[in-house]
DNA sequence: ACGCATACCGATAGACAGTATCAATTAAGC
DNA sequence: GCTTAATTGATACTGTCTATCGGTATGCGT
């Protein structure tokens, strides 16, 4: 094979990106009609491969051989499919996680930036009272809650 | 007075100005070392005149006469020393409003984007408790709750 | 296997919110 | 009034994200 000044696309036949997470999330966007291209799955690859929450630029870093639009455009579907949530930390970046099934919240480390998911926190309902003595109907809310995480508690 | 392609400052003597609330704060900011200048009581001014949350833009264009970074540090130092507080939309899209005393949550109509403060509404020990469940050590949230307010019920 | 329609890609330019710089100005205390 | 440090405003800049657009590759029907 010839070393070209354009980037590998499929004609070459690179090493198909496959794992059992990024199958997964490939097979689930097939469904509802996104394309499996080489990207894509280098997007969702690098996704998995995050430890904790990550921005977008982490991303385009990891992944410079793709372009940063596809980057973007890549997280956003993940996104929109609900594969992936935003996290907000409290100087509001906006950082990104693979999620767990459901919604829930998370707990973020402000040392470490680790994140934990919030479990049997039923704040909705509370929430959804306190609105309704204010005379709204709630259709929605953001919460993140920060700290300390066990390791890095003092 | 001869015109000039400067800006009004205090040698001629503008209006001050001046109202209870724009008073009140002056004097707590002066109370912390902080000048009482004239663009300074316009941005205050300018923010106690909004009827709903705003945003920094908002205010730039309210203010014709006021320099942008002006009003972006007025509004910094606002909501610093508590006068002011932040509330985030759906979107992300950062907003402003005159702060309450005390900690509390908005609740943010969709429709009209009027906001309403959540009372009674004590999440704060739920979190606490969830988050020791994790193992994290909770020193802050942030909470913002949408949906209609009670005239864009329908 | 082949061809087609279209989703997708990458490079780049641009929109946007907010910040840094710095000379000029002014508030506040003596 | 005078001094000095805080403040201002014009502008340039930063960083994040989006729009554009020519070209490419995927998935499907055949």
């Amino acid at each position: 094979m010839v070393a070209t000044n354009f980037k590998h696309r499929g004609h070459d036949h690179p090493a198909p990106i496959s794992s059992a997470v990024v199958d997964d999330i490939v097979a689930q966007l097939a469904r509802q009609g996104y394309r499996d291209t080489e990207p894509r799955r280098l997007v969702i690859s690098a996704v998995a491969a995050q430890g904790r929450p990550f921005t977008a630029e982490d991303l385009c870093a990891a992944l410079p051989c793709v372009g940063r639009a596809t980057v973007y455009r890549g997280l956003r579907l993940l996104v929109e499919t609900d594969q992936v949530c935003r996290v907000l930390l409290e100087d509001r970046e906006l950082r990104y996680q693979l999620s767990h099934q459901g919604h829930h919240h998370h707990m973020l480390c402000a040392i470490c930036g680790a994140s934990a998911d919030l479990i049997d926190c039923d704040v909705e309902d509370i929430l959804r009272a306190a609105a309704d003595r204010s005379g709204f109907r709630m259709s929605g809310h953001w919460l993140e809650v920060y700290g300390r995480c066990g390791e890095c508690a003092d």
